[in-house]
DNA sequence: CTAAAACCTCACGCAACGTCAGGTGCAAGC
DNA sequence: GCTTGCACCTGACGTTGCGTGAGGTTTTAG
């Protein structure tokens, strides 16, 4: 007889045994017969299709959307979607590494990791899409050494700032001038001299404080770096 | 108090209460105390951590790689491995995404569709990769019109040739012979004239005797060609 | 006729939560 | 004092595509 049983279908087809079980149970392919003590057969057809939905499988189509095909759905339709969200995934996970690459070797330390990534997240939610790309061409533009070496510079220069303000210097103080002058340098550098950037830059340190503290400047410093300038 | 309730916190870092019940749960994120109805309360710790954890899974890091890296593993080493995981993914889904498109292009119907995929999953199983390979360069080199023009010859010829077999023409007969030269011709143009491209077809044709019918020629049929062209 | 192989039907497990369901805690207005 | 309503609690099932037993019956080979 041309019927298989279940254990010689799926030698054939090369799935397992359970994987039919489960088609069988979700009504993707039933098999046309059972003999009376409830083994399953299957004839040509079933045997046919089987090998439709292997090769839909292959193409990395839901059981769903295989099901809706062989039931006679547009094929085209499902196929462009499905591409689409293929294009959309390769998109996302192309950024992804492009960034885990330039992370893993900007950062060496756990810690120094974690940073980097809490960084980038909150950009992220304070910037527009269009300003990140700007931020990511302005990067692009200086450089990797000149990058690093402003990131050096930041807290240096932080420092000797509110040294000033700790002695209480005059803000007019031609020293304060100057650094006040450097520490506008370094922000027009970062922002590339776009007030928008700017302001979202202001929102993200008014906002979470736990970064202020780490890298930005207090209300005071910044009061005093704003009177130096004036 | 600098203690947060579950949905305060949920609220300030913009993930669900369920997904913090989640990670309790797994131990990912356990909060520091509980009121004595049993309320959850978050600390300062708790809520920085939160942070990481919130910022790694935006990377798309798995729960427990997340869970790894915060109890100091080597980040450097998991990031490394996600990097080669995502790269993978994306060459095959890139690969997918080609034939795909190739796919709708080239068919119209859903049995036009199926008929090709399965074809590509047959080839797939008794081709390996390097003739694989060979044979898209194949395409590539004769072109899509040619392809196509050869797809719609092949039916007719063997058409033609099992009409002569059927009348019981000499295999020598001069019109049997153009034929079979035409026949060996196609195959030719298809290989690229490599035997061990050959070989691998007729293995193919050998063991699936669904394809042998619709598109390969029947033991008799061969015969009958090799007597032409010997 | 017996033992091994193949078959059957549950049913849990996986990743990361979403989504009820049914019950308690706590502040405010009547 | 009582009710309303919101935030909280603990289960527990659903998702996707099966893998992996457990425990029991049927078929097949020797």
């Amino acid at each position: 007889m041309d019927e298989l049983k279940i254990g010689d279908l799926a030698k054939r087809s090369g799935v397992s045994v359970r994987t039919l079980h489960h088609y069988d149970a979700i009504g993707l392919l039933v098999p046309s017969h059972r003999t009376p003590s409830g083994h399953r057969l299957y004839g040509r057809d079933e045997i046919a299709r089987l090998q439709q939905i292997v090769s839909l499988r292959q193409m990395n189509f839901s059981l769903e959307q295989i099901a809706e095909m062989l039931r006679g759905a547009d094929a085209q339709r499902v196929i462009a979607m499905h591409v689409a969200r293929l294009r959309e995934q390769i998109a996302m996970q192309q950024e992804l590494c492009a960034r885990l690459e330039h992370l893993a070797s900007s950062a060496s330390t756990v810690d120094e990791l974690l940073q980097t990534i809490e960084t980038m997240t909150l950009f992220e939610k304070y910037y527009s899409k269009p300003q990140l790309d700007a931020l990511a061409a302005r990067r692009e533009q200086l450089g990797e050494s000149r990058l690093r070496e402003a990131q050096s510079e930041w807290p240096r220069l932080m420092q000797r700032v509110r040294e000033e303000l700790a002695r209480g210097t005059d803000p007019k103080h031609p020293r304060v001038v100057a650094l006040a002058k450097q520490w506008r340098a370094l922000i027009d550098e970062f922002t590339g001299g776009d007030a928008a950037i700017e302001q979202s830059l202001r929102n993200l340190y008014a906002n979470e404080s736990a970064v202020a503290e780490r890298h930005g400047a207090d209300r005071a410093l910044s009061d005093y770096i704003a009177r130096a300038l004036s």
